[in-house]
DNA sequence: CTATAGATAATCT
DNA sequence: GATTATCTATAGG
């Protein structure tokens, strides 16, 4: 099978199925990047999700295809990135919200401006500005030269709490963490 | 620890 | 036209 096929269906599960079990993995924007330690998942029928109203200019991308990247800015200044995930038309995806540094530091810190490690992309907006993703980046497929997304291997022991920063749909536990990771956004 | 400024696009009234 | 939005940095207690 193609390796394309395999991201395909991967992130065409439930995208608290992917979420959960993106935990682990690991990803690089031109090689920056590390292993991705915090996820949020949300869904179409979800009043915390940008495609709970429906399709619309900025969120089209969380339409589209799984296994694609969906980026918007939030609050006027903060980029998030986000995988699109269930099946093409639906409106499901999931948030990365931490990556633990792996490779690439230098180019962080650049980016980031003398920050602490543990800050270089602790948060999602951080994590965007470290990664060096824009809306530009918006509606690429994982499988982008530019991306390298890579599975996780072995067992990684999970978290799961409330999402951070919505005000609806907040009963839902669908924010994954690596437990005792000290690069979580915060703690759970 | 809490409070709040910061800049913009989508959504609401 | 006003408000809100999957947030971060920084100032103050």
């Amino acid at each position: 099978m193609p390796a394309d096929e395999t991201l395909s269906q991967y992130f065409s599960r439930n995208a608290v199925v992917v979420a959960r079990d993106l935990v682990g993995s690991q990803f690089y924007v031109n090689g920056v990047g590390g292993e991705i330690v915090e996820t949020e998942a949300y869904l179409p029928d979800d009043p915390a999700s940008h495609s709970f109203r429906g399709r619309s200019e900025r969120n089209a991308s969380m339409f589209g295809p799984p296994g694609h990247a969906y980026i918007y800015r939030i609050y006027g200044l903060h980029t998030c990135l986000n995988f699109v995930c269930g099946k093409e038309g639906e409106g499901s995806a999931v948030l990365i919200r931490a990556i633990e540094p792996r490779h690439g530091l230098a180019r962080m810190f650049d980016r980031r401006r003398g920050s602490d490690v543990r800050l270089l992309c602790s948060g999602p907006g951080r994590l965007a500005q470290a990664l060096n993703i824009d809306r530009g980046c918006d509606g690429k497929a994982l499988t982008d030269p530019s991306f390298r997304w890579l599975e996780k291997i072995g067992d990684v022991a999970i978290v799961a709490g409330r999402r951070i920063g919505i005000k609806s749909g907040i009963d839902n536990l669908w924010r994954f963490g690596k437990a005792g990771s000290p690069f979580l956004s915060r703690p759970f």
